[in-house]
DNA sequence: CGCCGTTTTGAGCCTAGTCAATGTACGTGG
DNA sequence: CCACGTACATTGACTAGGCTCAAAACGGCG
C-alpha cells in the first residue's frame, strides 16, 4: 500500500510495525534470500530439539507443528497455511516439530541471516514481527479453546476458523488434515471428533460428503452460537 | 551489554535478535520513554477490546492476563512476573484483559512510539522481539499442558514452573495468586486444584503451610516424573 | 478382489466437574 | 476482646462429558 521505494532509516517511520502486513508469499527462490523446498506428504521439516538453523514460510499445502509428551501424547499447536511463517525461535533449538500434512512447498530462510535481513528490509522485519504477534494471538485464542471449551464448541470454532482460512466462499472446503490431527489440535480423541461431526451433520449444521474430508457449512449462525 | 552508543543502521549487526536478551527491568520513568505506574490489588490495566495504546513491562508484583467466554468461563493465558513484557498487539485492540494479582507496578510504553523506539534502539527492538518469541514459546508449552496433560501433570508442571520463576532456592515460595487463578490457568476447577494439591501434600511431594499460599517442594524428582 | 489406512459406531468406564457443606483466616465494628 | 461477615480453601457425594476398548464400515489402490 505504502511506498516500497527506499529512503528509509530514520525519517519515514516505516508503517509502525504492528500493522497487518500484506503477506503475499514470495515466489520460491526470490525474495530476501529464501530457498524454495518441496515436501512430500508426511515429510518432516524439523523435530523438537533440532538446531533452529532455518525458519520457514508456507507457499502451498499445509504444515502441522506439534509437541509430544514422553508417552506419545501429541498436541498440534498450529496448522500453517500458505503465507504463514513458522519455526522462528528465540533460542537455538526448535521447540516443536513440523511435518507436511500433504504435499507442500515452503521457503526456508537462514535464521542467522535474520539480523541482516531485518536491517536491510524494514518491510520484511515488519512482516516477521506481525506474523509472530499474530501467532501469539492465535495461540492465546487456542488456549481459551483448549482450557475452557466443550467438544462441541471446540469443533464449531475449528470449522469456522478453517472455513475462514481456506475457503473462498467460507462455506465449502476440503480439510487438509485427518481426524487424528484435528483431535490432537483440539485436545480431544479421534472418536469424539468423529462423533461430534456426525452429530453436527445430523443436526443440519454441516454436510459431510461420504468422501469425508470435504465440509459444507449449512448453518453458520448455529455454529457461531455453539462457539460461545 | 553492548554499545548503546549510536552509529547504527547498517554495519554493526546488533546481536542477531533471537538471542536471549538480559531483560533487567528499567527503573521507572527512565529507559526509552516508559511511564511508571503503581497498581492496587485487583486493579485492571486494560480489558479485551480496549484500544491498545500502551504495552507494559512488569517491575514488581504480578499480573494476570486472561480471556472470557460469553458465559463467564475464564482462561488465564499467563501470569506476568517482574521483567516480563505484555500487552503488545498486532492489531489496534487488546486481545485479552490484564489485572494486578496483588499490589504491583509496571512501566507503560506508548505503542505508537514503538516504531520509533525500534528504529532508535536496536537493543530495545531485540528485547521486544525475544520477549514476544518467548511468550509464544510459553504459549506453545501451555497448549500442550491444556490439551494433553492430566490434572496431576498440570499441577506438577505449574509448581515446577512457579518454583523456577519466583523462588530463589527453587524450593520454597509464596504463590502470588489464589486457587481460582490457578484453576483458570490450568483448565481445571478450583476443587480439582485443591484436591490435587492436598493429594501431593499427603504423598509428601510438597508441603502446604496452613496459611496456604506458601509452598515447599519436598520431592522435586517425583514432581518431575509426574510432569510427563 | 482384497488389503490397509482411516473413519464411524457402540458399550462401558473413569477423570474431572457440579453441587453443597464445612473449615479457616482475617478484618471490622460493637 | 469477641462476634460477625466476607473471602478463600477444603472436603464430600454424586454426575456426566469425554475417553477407552472393540468392532464394523468405508474408500482408495495395488
Amino acid at each position: 500500500m505504502q511506498a516500497q521505494t527506499a529512503t528509509p532509516t530514520t525519517k519515514i517511520a516505516p508503517i509502525a510495525f504492528g500493522l497487518r502486513a500484506p503477506m503475499a508469499p514470495r515466489t520460491p527462490g526470490r525474495g530476501p534470500v529464501g530457498t524454495a523446498m518441496a515436501l512430500a506428504k508426511g515429510e518432516e521439516l524439523f523435530a523438537e530439539g533440532d538446531e533452529a538453523e532455518y525458519f520457514y514460510q508456507v507457499v502451498s499445502g499445509a504444515i502441522r507443528s506439534y509437541k509430544l509428551l514422553s508417552d506419545g501424547r501429541r498436541q498440534i499447536d498450529a496448522f500453517h497455511l500458505p503465507g504463514d511463517f513458522f519455526g522462528l525461535e528465540a533460542g537455538a533449538e526448535h521447540r516443536f516439530s513440523a511435518e507436511a500434512l500433504g504435499n507442500a512447498s515452503v521457503v526456508a530462510y537462514r535464521r542467522h541471516r535474520l539480523g541482516a535481513l531485518i536491517e536491510e528490509d524494514p518491510a520484511f522485519r515488519d512482516r516477521i514481527m506481525s506474523a509472530t504477534l499474530r501467532s501469539l494471538e492465535r495461540a492465546q485464542d487456542h488456549m481459551l479453546l483448549l482450557g475452557r471449551k466443550t467438544a462441541q464448541e471446540k469443533l464449531a470454532s475449528f470449522l469456522l476458523d478453517m472455513a475462514q482460512r481456506i475457503s473462498e466462499d467460507e462455506e465449502h472446503f476440503e480439510l487438509p488434515m485427518q481426524r487424528s490431527d484435528i483431535a490432537d489440535h483440539l485436545g480431544l480423541t479421534i472418536e469424539t471428533v468423529s462423533r461430534t461431526l456426525t452429530q453436527f451433520a445430523r443436526s443440519g449444521l454441516i454436510e459431510l460428503l461420504p468422501a469425508s474430508r470435504s465440509i459444507a457449512i449449512c448453518n453458520k449462525m448455529a455454529l457461531r452460537n455453539l462457539d460461545a
